[in-house]
Formats: C-alpha cells, structure tokens, sequence
DNA sequence: ATAGCGTCCGACCGGTCGGTCGCTATTATG
DNA sequence: CATAATAGCGACCGACCGGTCGGACGCTAT
C-alpha cells in the first residue's frame, strides 16, 4: 500500500492544521479574507510562512477552507439551535431568531463573515467568489425551501412569494450587521426582530390569514403586504 | 496678503485633481478603498505617483476626497431626482425609487460604495470609518425627517417608528445590492420596489388609511397602476 | 528679465506581500 | 533497524506597497 493512507507522520500535523483554520476565521471575519496575510498568520500561530503554507499550498486554498469552515460555524450556530423545531413557520422564526443572536453575539467578530466576504470579492471573480455563490445559494434555497413548507401548512397564505421573503429577510440581516459593525446601536437587534415579526406574522390561522390577505384590487397578483400584528410603527 | 486668487499657476492642476477623483471612486467602488493603489491609478492616468500624491498628500486623504465625492455622486442621484416632489411619502418613494434605480444601474460599477466601504473598514478605525459614520447619519437623518414629514401630514399613521422604517429600508436596498453584486438577478429591482412598496403604502388618505394601518390586519391599498406593484407575495 | 510658486516627474526608500527552495527532525512502516 | 515520507524551518525571491526627495518645467507677478 504505497500512497493509501498518507497519513504517515504526526496526527499533530492534522491539529496544526486545525489551529491554522480557526485563527484564519476570526482574523479573516476582522480583516477580511484579503486582509488575511500570511506572515502575520503564522506570526499569531509560531510557526513560519512556509510551515503553513505547506498545509495549504496558497493563500487562496486557506480562503477557500476559511470560508468552508466559516460555514459549518454559521450552521452550528443559525440553523442547528433551529433545527429541531418544528418544520414551517416555527422553525423558520426559530431560525432568523438565531440568526439575529448570531449577528449579535459578534459570532464572527467582524460582522458575518460570508456578507464582509461577498463585498470583498464581487466584481474580482475567482473561486472564492464562485463558493461564496454556492453558499448563499444553499442557504436561500434551505430558507425558501422551509417557506414552502409553512405554505403548505397553511401557516403563509398561499400565493406568498418565497423568494421575495427571502429577499426582505436578507435584507433585515444584512441591515443589522452594518447597524451592529457602523455603530454599536443597542436597539438594532430589536428592530430585527420587530423585522422578521412582521414578515412572518406571528399567528396565522390558516384560512383566515389567506383570506384577508388574498383580497386585492388592481393587478391580479398585487397584494398588500401583511402588516398585521406585528408593527413596524409604534 | 494676495492670497484671494491663489489660482497662479495652471487651471490644468485642478482638472487633473478632478480627474484622479474620478478615477478614484470608479476604481474604489470595484477594488474597495483599499484596493486603490496610488502606482495603479498613477499609471491609469498616465501620471507620477509622486505627481498624483502631491494633490493629496497620503492616500488616506485621497480616500476620504473619494468618499466625499461618492457623497455628491449619491445625492446628485438618489435625493436630486426626488426633491422636487411634494416632501412627505411621495418624496420618500420618489427618494426609494432613485435608490434601487441607482444600484439597478450600477452608477458605482462595484455597488454602493458606502456599504462597502463600511464593511472594508469597520473594526479598523480611523477617519475613514469616521467620514462614512458621518455620511450615513446624514442620509439615515434626512430620512427619517421625510418620514416624521409624512406623519405629520397623515400620510403615515401617528405610531410610525421612523428610525424602525429607515432600518428596514436599508435593509431592503442592501439585499438589493447584494443580489446585484452577488449574481446579476433580474427580478432583484423588482422585489426590491415591492418590499418599498410594503413599507410605504401607496396611498394613503390623511384620516382613513392611518386608521386602517394603525390597526387592522388586512392592508388592502395597493395601487395598480405604477410598474411595481406592491406585494411581497405573488 | 527674473524671481517665485506650483505641477509634475523619475529615482529611490523601507517594508510587506505571496510564494519558492533546500534543509533538518521526526515518524510510520517494511 | 533501515527506509521513505513528511511537517516544519529559515533564508530568500520578485513584485508591489505608500511615501520621500531633488529637480525640471511653465506660469504669473513684479
């Protein structure tokens, strides 16, 4: 067995490794994936340039694992608190309620990394940008995916549009984060919340909701939006 | 002192000044403010580094002279178009619709600069940082003054957050961006004028919609007529 | 004519970047 | 134990970074 396990020599090598993502995660999320510079990387961690790079072969490799790893870290902490939630509109409140503590809790110190990233990479392509596309892509298609579900338990009226939903909930996100990295604002996570109470209304029974939502003039389609309880006045 | 017309030497000066301003945001809207190397715009312009730094004098204040252009570049696009309507809710979605119709046209070839910006240089500190806190006060400020305008008119009902409206319409205009940046989406402007239209209700008579929102589930005022129409659902 | 100012240039500085190249220790396997 | 493979090191590379400096050139006022 020449080259079946090449897991020859120390399982140190593996931990090294190991360190190696993690710091790249919370120095990537404060100084961006381009800011994360490899002298300095492996001045923080004591081992030299080429040590590390030994690991990864470029500093587009680390990108890309950062990111990956950055990903298990956003599902551990957005989705699996969620995830045993029922699924449909309980689970997808649980989610963004996550989401937002995510956001809050600085889980990634400068902001949410996949957003810092996005606006680091758009408009220079690459492989990192072509991840961070399939990321975001997975995760609306989770998001829309559960809207479906509660669509069809009668917990969203029937003609809400998933993808407009999931639209609006970026957006209450991604305004969040900058609230929470321009300015410390104490209220920000609130008015998320208050945000997503109103994008997803927080009792809907299912004949009714539909009903008063579904009546409207002009456009066969056009509909006012769900204002109802959850205010976003007052 | 003969220091009222200290325009001696060439008007030529203040035009090449004008033009690595110009450059200057064109390149940072793409690269990020910090991409903006002082060798590349050198040579973009077919000038010195030493040529073009003597305008400045460090790159930092031919960061913040970028960013104050992208201010007039902003407001000459988003507020002017809008500030002959009546002030109010009418201009407030004329200012919306110059919005999305602004990042629709990409008239920062890389998205909103200020947003990323922000996210390029929150948690680093500095002046930068300090301008761009500044600018958005400023937009978040006018903002919501329309807002507390509108409300006053009875265009939007008495128990109107404006700072909780701003919040969401940021939000909207950043997933707008996002979506622009991340995958070039077509329907991203349209979901972008239905959310607006959610958060400002297309028609509202001074006494009888403010009542009708304050309260009641089902918002039935959607107004058929313009090209968005208003619904996140459908 | 000339003095003085401002623009702009070309050369150059110290420093950092991502990445390469031998090399040594260490280790797992035959 | 011998061998082969590897983790990690330290020196080094070329490119580029922001920034400095002395001076060439053209303009304006005297």
């Amino acid at each position: 067995m020449a080259a079946m396990s090449p897991r020859h020599s120390l399982a140190e090598a593996q931990q090294t490794r190991e360190r190696i993502i993690q710091r790249s995660v919370d120095v990537a999320s404060v100084e961006g994936l381009s800011g994360l510079t490899l002298g300095r990387l492996a001045g923080d961690l004591g081992i030299s340039k080429s040590g590390l790079l030994g690991h990864f072969g470029s500093k587009e490799a680390l990108q890309l694992a950062a990111l990956r790893r950055g990903a298990v870290i956003f599902d551990r902490e957005v989705w699996r608190p969620a995830a045993d939630a029922t699924p449909g509109l309980d689970r997808l409140r649980a989610v963004c309620a996550a989401w937002i503590s995510y956001l809050e809790r600085g889980v990634f110190p400068g902001g949410c990394l996949f957003v810092s990233s996005t606006f680091e990479f758009d408009g220079r392509g690459g492989p990192v940008l072509a991840l961070l596309r399939r990321q975001f892509r997975a995760w609306g298609r989770r998001l829309t995916g559960e809207l479906r579900t509660a669509v069809a338990r009668g917990e969203l009226p029937p003609e809400t549009d998933p993808e407009q939903l999931v639209f609006e909930l970026y957006g209450v996100m991604m305004s969040l984060n900058h609230s929470l990295q321009l300015a410390p604002d104490p209220q920000a996570a609130a008015r998320a919340h208050r945000a997503v109470s109103r994008l997803l209304p927080w009792r809907a029974a299912p004949g009714t909701r539909a009903a008063a939502l579904a009546g409207g003039p002009g456009t066969p389609k056009a509909k006012g939006g769900s204002p109802p309880p959850a205010a976003n006045r007052g």
